[in-house]
RNA sequence: GGGGCAGUAGGGUAGCCAGGUUAUCCUCGUGGCUUUGGGAGCCAUGGACCCCAGUUCAAAUCUGGGCUGCCCCA
């Protein structure tokens, strides 16, 4: 195979580079026939299945999983005006079974707020029942209208990840926001992808949420893409469809809700933040290989290569890493490139001089470091190689990350310039990455932002900096001079 | 939302403008022999014109529609 099949341009066309990297590493097969759905590749869903085991593990420290159905009658999912009208567009639609016109049409769940929220209303009946928290991970259907993208833009989504709380006063209602904020937090670290968290401006918020808070990261083309998101419901859903409760005094009251999603973008992210030029990079927490062997073997003297691989490969196992024994017939050299596109972190070389030496030879996937290591140390050495690949691949995310926030006047957390930018400098830095701004919340002077500057107004910069510290910003809106507060903008997914 | 380009073997492609014999090349699969410290070599062999209609003696090639994919702009 010749050299430009092996290097994949990464940054100059993301796009291509993506596309590429799912079908040669094996993550998604993007020849289904049918538009803006796709096939997970074992490997793949396995890499998926460990991200979320990740996030399962989390989630159930404090929330249920639980299961709820595909299909929502048409009237239960028209119930809450303002929500439907966010989605009314991009509903699949089941009219019939059989031959069979249905009397009530059925959704294909957009989303699950109305298959679960009448289903709470009975189950809700005291203050005793509360607070509640379920999650579930499901599929769900949009009708995508526009340019669909494996990951990203779906008209089936897999792996939606929903969780919905129901509180007695709104003050517990605010304090689940909170956790949800810090376990998304958790989650993403774990993951090493960085993001910012963000205030929906008023305007762009869930339909019928209060407000809306989400993480967003940075893909290599400049572009943000949204990977969590957290409502606040208040009233408004137990409102339409009478979720009550009864209080210590007696009295019936409406629950507080909240509700907040993760989905496949979180794979999209992990494969995107990390991968370059010769393919994936994963985290060591959710490679589905943390270390390969590969054994340079000769026709004679083979089988002493053999029985030292399999040895360091048994040890391994036992120490609970996820290890595979490539004694396939291919050449080192080809292994070592597929092993590469695949994200290994960590490759192990045992050859007859090693064996000889009563050594092997470590490979690191993050910077290609190689170094020797006795036989006798590969479990503890692979535990903290593989813990120093963990860290060093979410430094070097976060360095490119944060080098690419740039704010204006002090409105902001990035480490970019920290000057008041001419349209004209914004102009250019939106290409490239995510701008703090002085915005007023009139929709009007964002919608007109995001017309002259050509971005997405991602919202007021909260829990901004890694500290977790809300950002205090006041200054004078960009359009009309009123009183304004920081707000990320950058060109989104 | 608007515009452009494309669909030929598992993957990538030539041929299409100018219709006509057995559809090109690389990769890949299968069997065999020799190999193995960064994509091995040789021999044999396997596999394709997106779908529907139209034009024509004749369509991968021309026309229309559909489906699917990709790119750019908003």
């Amino acid at each position: 195979m010749k050299e430009e099949e092996t290097v994949l341009q990464k940054g100059n066309n993301f796009s291509e580079w993506y596309n590429e990297i799912l079908k040669r590493a094996e993550i998604l097969d993007v020849r289904y026939p049918v538009k803006g759905v796709y096939v997970w590749y074992p490997y793949g869903y396995k890499l998926r299945n460990l991200i979320y085991k990740i996030l399962r593990s989390l989630m159930d420290k404090e929330h249920e999983e639980a299961l709820f159905p595909l299909l929502i009658p048409e009237d239960e999912l028209m119930k809450e005006k303002e929500h439907i009208k966010g989605f009314e567009e991009e509903v699949f639609w089941v009219t019939k079974g059989g031959s069979t016109e249905l009397d009530v049409p059925l959704a294909l769940r957009p989303t699950s707020e109305t298959a679960i929220y009448p289903v709470f209303k009975v189950w809700i009946r005291s203050h005793r029942d509360l607070p509640l928290r379920i999650y579930q991970i499901v599929n769900t259907f949009r009708y995508e209208t526009k340019h669909t993208r494996p990951l990203i833009r779906l008209r089936e989504i897999t792996s939606f990840k929903e969780a919905h709380t129901a509180h007695a006063s709104p003050a517990d209602a605010a304090e689940q926001i909170k956790k949800a904020v810090a376990l998304y937090k958790n989650f993403f670290d774990l993951l090493a992808v960085p993001y910012v968290i963000t205030r929906r401006p008023e305007w762009d918020k869930f339909p019928g949420a209060e407000y809306s808070i989400a993480f967003d990261t940075l893909m290599p083309d400049g572009r943000t893409m949204q990977i969590a998101t957290i409502h606040l419901l208040g009233e408004s859903f137990a409102r339409t469809f009478d979720i009550k409760y009864e209080d210590k005094d007696g009295s019936q009251k409406f629950v507080n809700q909240t509700c907040y999603g993760i989905s496949e973008r979180c794979v999209a992210a992990v494969i995107s933040v990390h991968g370059e030029e010769h393919g994936l990079v994963l985290p060591p927490e959710v490679a589905p290989i943390q270390v390969v062997i590969v054994p340079i073997v000769y026709s004679s003297g083979g089988a002493e290569v053999e029985k030292v691989c399999i040895a360091a490969y048994e040890e391994l196992k036992r120490a609970g890493i996820r290890v595979f024994f490539d004694n396939s017939e291919e050449r080192p050299g080809a292994k070592y490139y597929k092993w590469e596109m695949k994200g290994v972190p960590l490759r192990i070389e045992i050859g007859p001089r090693d064996v000889r030496n009563n050594r092997c030879e470590f490979v690191r996937r993050d910077d290609f470091t190689r170094m020797q290591v006795p036989l006798g140390d590969v479990v503890p050495e692979v535990k903290g190689t593989l813990k120093a690949i963990q860290d060093s691949v979410h430094e070097r995310a976060k360095e490119t990350f944060f080098a690419n926030v740039y704010k204006s006047g002090d409105s902001g957390v990035g480490k970019g310039e920290d000057k008041d930018k001419s349209e004209g400098e914004l102009e250019e830095l939106r290409r490239t990455g995510i701008v703090s701004i002085f915005l007023c919340e009139s929709e009007r002077c964002g919608r007109e932002v995001e017309e002259r500057l050509g971005v997405t107004v991602l919202g007021e910069a909260i829990y901004g900096d890694e500290n977790g510290e809300r950002v205090k910003s006041e200054g004078k809106c960009m359009i009309c001079s009123r009183k304004a507060k920081g707000v990320y903008v950058a060109r989104a997914y």
